[in-house]
RNA sequence: GCCCCCUUCGUCUAGCGGCCCAGGACGUGGCCCUCUCAAGGCCAAAACAGGGGUUCGAGUCCCCUAGGGGGCACCA
């Protein structure tokens, strides 16, 4: 039997980390096996319904490099992939299973529904539907109803998770629950499976929360003479302030004092590349086995195991994304693919890019860099006509205006001497200065780095200057020694 | 309240009865390199939730307790 999964997002909202998680999951495991992933959009909700939902879905899998087999856009043999416009099929299964006796009609309301287990509250009950219309046999002509399930009501029902084992639940213990809503959309429960089953799904995995709702599930597909998918209930992301699934954010928040992304096109947004972040999140809840922390999708794929996955939740390691995200900016990108992937961040930023300078900077600042945005203010001395010099930080330690002046003036002499202006040129000249002057190399470097980037950190000086050229930076050590100097 | 899941360094994890007085990574601290910042190198501190079993032997198997999480919707 090939190997079919696919992603379920419900469009209520963006592409959540979590989600993106269970996504790589499952197009590993396709990819692995050589089968199909299959995007799906279960949008059945019509009171939560976001319209801007789907496209973020679709954006965030491509970006991610997690292109669906068949879904929305590419098609496929068992479409359509929209749950909203597949509601004549669960409509006929919801009537084949009432006349089979495995459903039924309640007209009980959604008032009712809530005043009653109010009650039952008061009186130390479980709170819960009393199964009250289960054996009427109620017709469809009873006005607004919903279908129910009939749950077995004894029993154990086993549902076999291919990472924990078998989870056993009394029958006892589980509801009749709505297949069917008034509106005549199927719940999640009844969509799911009739889609699973006619899509040939082979593998269900999904998150964690989903693990009370699987002995439904099964009871479904036992009702309808279905085999069950293989089912695995993968972990959830827990946030990092220690209180619940990450999931219940939706937005990305501040927590002892550092940023806590939630959505994938925050992630974008914040300069993280696609590839770190991919390899970042299979390293949550699952590990190669042999230590390696970098590696590309078709190396985890390779190992990728349903059993080897850890059903403990886990918070996001925040910080080893940071250090990832650094590790493929250095090592795993040519400086091509650096820049190519810079211009629209540094634009966006408002710089006016000059590709050929860019291209020259890029070395001198990828190791600097830990997200793409990191890029803008180390750059930006080089693509304004002017640089904002605060005097103050002109002046290095040990030194006051006096011999700051003097060492600027003898800087500008020597380098406006030079005949070629390459970094080795200027560090000679540079080195043979601080002797000549008796200084530290630190404070004449310290106060010229100043002086022609505006900045008390710079990538290296020399190479720095070579690339804004003689002219500019000759132009700027004047303008440093008239600002300690007012006429 | 009821049901279910989970539990190794601060965090992500390795470990599938002896190879573990527990390994890796991030982060943290120190040292080295050094024109700043980085990057890099070296070193260090840091964990099997607790209690019972089973076994010659338990982080690894079983039970209990505690803690964490999820669910108990005409939401997914």
């Amino acid at each position: 039997m090939p190997v079919r999964v696919r992603f379920a997002p419900s469009p209520t909202g963006f592409l959540h980390i979590g989600g993106a998680r269970t996504a790589l999951f499952n197009w590993l495991f396709a990819r692995k096996h050589n089968g199909a992933f299959i995007l799906r959009i279960e949008d059945t909700d019509q009171s939560r319904y976001v319209a801007e939902a789907e496209d973020d879905f679709k954006d965030g899998l491509r970006w991610l490099g997690m292109q669906w087999d068949e879904g929305p856009e590419v098609g496929g043999p068992h479409g359509p992939y929209r749950q909203s416009e597949r509601t004549e099929l669960y409509q006929k299964w919801v009537n084949w299973l009432i006349e089979n006796d495995s459903a039924y009609r309640c007209n009980m309301t959604g008032d009712e529904l809530a005043a009653l287990r109010e009650q039952q509250k008061k009186l130390g009950l479980k709170p819960g539907y009393d199964r009250r219309n289960r054996d009427k046999k109620l017709g469809p002509d009873i006005g607004p109803h919903v279908v129910r399930f009939k749950m077995p009501l004894d029993g154990q029902t086993v549902v076999h998770d291919e990472i924990r084992g078998d989870i056993v639940f009394e029958n006892a213990d589980l509801p009749d629950l709505v297949l069917l809503k008034s509106d005549g959309l199927p719940t999640y429960h009844l969509a799911n499976v009739v889609d699973d089953h006619a899509m040939q799904i082979s593998h269900i995995l999904r998150a964690d929360e989903w693990i009370p709702t699987a002995p439904l599930h099964a009871q479904l597909y036992r009702a309808f003479g279905w085999e069950m998918p293989k089912i695995a209930h993968l972990p959830v992301i827990l946030s990092p302030t220690g209180k619940g699934k990450l999931s219940k954010r939706d937005q990305a928040f501040q927590e002892g004092g550092k940023q806590v992304l939630v959505q994938v096109r925050e992630f974008r947004r914040a300069g993280y590349l696609p590839e770190a972040v991919v390899n970042f999140l299979t390293n949550v809840g699952w590990a190669s086995g042999d230590d390696s922390e970098v590696f590309s999708p078709q190396a985890a794929m390779a190992r990728f195991e349903l059993k080897d996955i850890n059903p403990a939740g886990s918070k996001l390691p925040y910080d080893k994304l940071e250090w990832l995200n650094g590790v493929y900016i250095r090592e795993k990108l040519s400086e091509t693919e650096l820049a190519d992937r810079l211009v629209p961040v540094l634009e966006e930023a408002g710089l006016t890019v000059d590709r050929t300078v860019l291209e020259k900077v890029v070395p001198l600042i990828t190791e600097r860099m830990k997200t793409l945005n990191d890029a803008i203010e180390k750059v930006a001395f080089l693509f304004g006509d002017t640089v904002t010099v605060n005097p103050e930080d002109l002046i290095q330690k040990k030194m006051d205006e006096e011999s700051t002046v003097k060492a600027l003036e003898a800087a500008l002499q020597a380098l406006s001497a030079l005949e070629t202006f390459d970094h080795e040129t200027q560090e000679a000249a540079m080195r043979d200065l601080v002797d000549e002057l008796g200084i530290k190399t630190g404070q004449l470097f310290g106060t010229l780095r100043v002086a022609v980037t505006g900045q008390r950190v710079s990538p290296p000086l020399f190479e720095t200057m070579e690339i804004i050229g003689q002219e500019t930076v000759l132009e700027r050590i004047q303008a440093a020694i008239a600002m300690l100097q007012p006429a």
